[in-house]
RNA sequence: GGGCGAUUAGCUCAGGGGGAGAGCGCUCCCCUCACAAGGGAGAGGUCGGAGGUUCAAAUCCUCCAUCGCCCA
């Protein structure tokens, strides 16, 4: 069989993909008895995205668990959908509608939502083909979205059962706004930023007309609605103060001096400014003292009838304008630069604008309490675990959730007032008459849910809740969640509160969470910035597999990952290594026929290929389990590449082309074994390539590697001794191979080397001295116990053993010389270190025996080593 | 302001008390019958700094410096 000579992925990646579908096997099962669950819920990727990085490493990852539990034997669910993202979703099609010069209002509510139906039905499953294109197993036939009936009955149930237990409720409070989305957001959708910006300092004259009282402000533009000014108790500057009035200056408005304990001295004057409307901190004094609340500005951010002649204006234009009046007015004291932090809003980057409105909250301290109790018991458990602190963190200060957004896209809030009474009716199914009184004349809430809200219900929600479906009994809670950490607080932890209080039981056993995605300057990937690395287009350059395993070795726990288009080439490399070991394989199988290798002579490289085989497996299975992504990547990719592929495949050569029918069946074999084991090690990280060499592989299978079973190690094929005999076989080739190297000697050119050795190492050399001829490429090996040198000859140490190439007159003595001097440098360096720990009594006193021992044996070898070397030197007149 | 993390070869990063590692890059040699997307060989680090614990510290502790992130 011949395979082409470079590994093509646009061949075989569609191929398997409908095949895999075709068949099934992506289907989890209800009805099944007999295997073991394993569930995973995907973190549904918003409507409006497309596949970049940070999907494409969560995805890896997750399919990475889900392919390798479903070969382990597990009957695996993995729930694959999209978040309705609300405001995202709606900017998207609002600035659709601009470029037809319409906005939402002219075309109204209902029409607009049909034409974000419309917008999604289009483009909503963009991001779900991108996925499968990346090789995901995801059970496509239970595709979920937030807004689809189904899981639109759970958001009311949630949200009514809430509602009646007083855990959702109403109130005029400030809040974080958006004035460009017009939208109340959550304390977590406003992200803060470094400004640099001034303090104002403002004279504000008191009443009596003799001093002014200075605060210090960032916001003079708020100061219209200022209804106090406030000063700390112990405050010595101002204590004649307090009490008396000051004239807001602009306004005229007799405002008074309260103290109170939580202004700060130390910060500007000392004298606070206090705007309810305008500032949170300022609405809870005024809440303390029952001050008014005067709201001087829109919701778009202008400034409203109660600023007076600034009505109209931008914020910030008012901000000049106010500032320049009080110039003018010498009540501007003076202005200093101040570095401060300002909100943004998360989706559009506006400056949000503390605002006072009646929002939807949900009280979360009840359901806090349970979701921090069963981390702290380990019922879930978060990894790596230094994010559970950050977890406990988060959860302990928590703050009641503004789940209100003034948006038409998402859930509308299940909630009608009467005109009549005036009493709020909500209620599971949409209702015509209030639930008081009886009238008719009632109307919905405009506001729609927090689409987190929603997604906070995905793990059971998706699963049919609130009917008890087969679903739920058998895939909640599910084993898994993987995620990055910018949604621990957003989306795990409110998924933690609601799955517990609503499945009394955690919704995960274990959260893990993996790295953002960066460039390799170590900058955040975005469109703006340019340095965004599309994963569509790497997979098209150099396919799947590729960049999936290029994520899964770079995913180390905590730490960011630094991607560059280099790293995947380098293990689209690695993909077509592993290409060629099987063209070479299936290119050698002539006259094959399986064989039972446990009755099989095998010769020393057999054992070793086989034992390093199943400490690979071994090795990856551990760090599978460990959800040490990278190490199961790299243990593939050592054992494929420096294991079998630089030293069994070259060792395998000699008989594969020789004579010996009994030895070329035998290697035939063990190059399948290794093959065929590896392969489904490996696939699922690389479900493609492997998919494709294993069903040319000559051994009994199943219809495909992704339903053949997972390697499990062998005990017996472990082989200590064969080990270490082969570590020694490979030293002395690479010691011939760098003496060539250093005198400029061709590597294939045949020549001969003599071998001074003894014992163990001397009889290895005579056994195997077929493996060293073969790899080293010598015409002859003479092992001698009482060889001597020949006088134009390099000579090099490997353990106990001298090894001498006669050069004639092709030896470059000084560059030996150099080489000798620069091994005997080494040596004693390290001699020197072992000297000193050997001669310490405490050490000799306190080690453990072993480590002595060890010490003492290293301590021998080097100054054997030594010795040589130092003879050598001598013998070549240095 | 509070917390977390990072600092190891030119670059990107593993390692986490007992002989400094990998990939990429670099240098030299080789189109050898699986693979030049390859093979062989090599150079290159007082493990950020200072203290401490220990027989023994890159590894544990404290402090400092620089960078990054989260929260207020």
């Amino acid at each position: 069989m011949q395979l082409p000579k470079v590994y093509n992925p646009k061949d075989v990646e569609g191929k398997w993909y409908s095949f895999w579908l075709e068949k099934k096997y992506f289907h989890a099962d209800e009805k099944d008895t007999t295997r073991p669950t394993y569930s995973i819920v995907i973190p549904p990727p918003n409507v409006t995205g497309s596949l970049h990085m940070g999907h494409a490493l969560n995805a890896t990852l997750q399919d990475i668990l889900c392919r390798w539990k479903r070969m382990e034997g597990h009957n695996v669910l993995w729930m694959p959908g999209t978040d309705h993202a609300g405001i995202a979703t709606q900017t998207v099609v609002e600035r659709e509608l601009a470029k037809e010069g319409k906005s939402r209002w002219d075309l109204g509510r209902d029409k607009f939502i049909e034409r974000v139906w419309q917008w999604k039905e289009k483009y909503g499953n963009y991001i779900i083909e991108q996925l499968k294109r990346l090789g995901c197993s995801c059970d496509w036939d239970r595709t979920r979205f937030t807004m689809d009936e189904g899981f639109s009955r759970a958001v009311r149930e949630v949200f009514v059962r809430l509602y009646e237990e007083g855990l959702v409720y109403k109130d005029k409070y400030i809040v974080n706004w958006c004035p460009r989305c017009l939208t109340a957001l959550s304390d977590l959708e406003v992200e803060y930023e470094e400004k640099d910006g001034n303090l104002w300092y403002i004279k504000y004259p008191l009443e009596d007309g003799s001093r002014y009282i200075t605060v210090a402000t960032t916001r003079p533009e708020t100061m219209l609605g200022d209804t106090a000014v406030a000063v700390n108790p112990e405050d010595e500057r101002y204590k004649d103060h307090i009490g008396k009035n000051v004239i807001l200056p602009i306004v005229e408005r007799k405002i008074p001096v309260i103290a109170d304990p939580y202004v700060d001295p130390e910060f500007g004057t000392g004298a606070l400014k206090i705007t309810p409307a305008h500032d949170p901190n300022d609405f809870e004094i005024g809440k303390k003292y029952n001050l008014d609340v005067v709201c001087v500005m829109s919701p778009d951010g202008t400034m409203n009838e109660l600023a007076g002649r600034y009505k109209g204006m931008d914020r910030y234009e008012a901000r000049k304008a106010i500032v320049k009046e009080l110039e003018e007015k010498g009540l501007l004291e003076k202005v200093e630069p101040y570095r401060h932090a300002v909100g943004h809003c998360y989706r559009c980057h506006t400056v949000i604008e503390p605002y006072v409105s009646t929002q939807w909250f949900v009280k979360m301290k009840p359901l806090a309490e349970p979701a921090i109790e069963v981390v702290e018991k380990g019922k879930t458990k978060i990894i790596p675990e230094r994010w559970t602190k950050v977890y406990f963190e988060w959860m302990r200060n928590i703050r009641d959730w503004c789940i209100s957004r003034q948006i038409w896209w998402g859930h509308r809030i299940p909630a009608w007032y009467c005109e009549e009474c005036g009493k709020v009716s909500v209620s599971r199914e949409d209702i015509s008459r209030c639930q008081h009184c009886g009238s008719e004349k009632i109307k919905q809430e405009e506001d729609v849910l927090d689409t987190w809200f929603s997604s906070a219900l995905w793990p059971f929600g998706t699963m049919g809740w609130p009917e008890e479906t087969e679903t739920l009994k058998k895939f909640y809670p599910t084993s898994c969640l993987v995620t990055g950490f910018d949604i621990l607080f957003f989306w795990v932890a409110r998924m933690m509160m609601m799955g517990l209080k609503f499945m009394n039981d955690v919704p995960f056993r274990d959260v893990y969470i993996h790295a953002l995605i960066r460039d390799e300057k170590g900058q955040k990937m975005s469109k703006t910035k340019g340095n965004v690395i599309d994963p569509v287009e790497m997979m098209e350059k150099y396919g799947t597999d590729a960049l999936r395993f290029t994520l899964a070795i770079l995913a180390a726990q905590g730490r960011d990952i630094r991607l560059s288009e280099k790293k995947i080439e380098a293990y689209r490399n690695f993909v077509n290594k592993i290409w060629n070991a099987a063209r070479f394989t299936l290119m050698n199988l002539e006259g094959f026929e399986p064989v039972n290798l446990q009755d099989r002579k095998l010769s020393l490289a057999d054992r070793w290929i086989l034992s390093r085989l199943n400490r690979t497996i071994e090795n990856a299975t551990k760090a599978l389990e460990e959800y040490e992504f990278d190490e199961y990547a790299s243990s593939i990719y050592n054992f494929v590449w420096h294991e079998f592929c630089d030293w069994y495949v070259e060792i395998s050569k000699d008989d594969l082309y020789g004579n010996d029918q009994d030895r070329r069946l035998t290697v035939q074999n063990v190059l399948v074994e290794v093959f065929d084991k590896i392969l489904r090690l490996a696939h699922p990280v690389m479900p493609f390539v492997t998919e494709e060499i294993w069903q040319k592989l000559p051994i009994a299978k199943g219809e495909s590697i992704m339903v053949a079973p997972f390697p499990k190690t062998d005990k017996n094929a472990m082989d200590q001794e064969a080990e270490n005999d082969m570590s020694f076989i490979m030293e002395v080739v690479s010691l011939i191979r760098n003496i060539k190297a250093d005198m400029g000697i061709p590597l294939t050119r045949r020549i001969k080397a003599i071998a001074k050795s003894q014992d163990r190492e001397k009889h290895l050399l005579e056994k195997y001295s077929r493996y060293v001829k073969g790899l080293a490429f010598l015409n002859e090996l003479e092992v001698n116990e009482e060889a001597t040198r020949p006088e134009k000859s390099a000579m090099r140490v490997a353990g106990k053993t001298e090894i001498y190439v006669p050069l004639g007159d092709i030896i470059d003595f000084e560059k030996e010389k150099d080489r000798l001097t620069r091994e005997l440098k080494k040596v004693e360096k390290e001699l020197e270190r072992v000297n000193k720990k050997l001669s310490n009594k405490n050490f000799l006193e306190k080690a453990p025996q072993e480590v002595v021992e060890k010490e003492k044996r290293i301590k021998q070898e080097l100054e054997e080593k030594k010795a040589r070397l130092e003879d050598a030197l001598k013998s070549i007149g240095a």
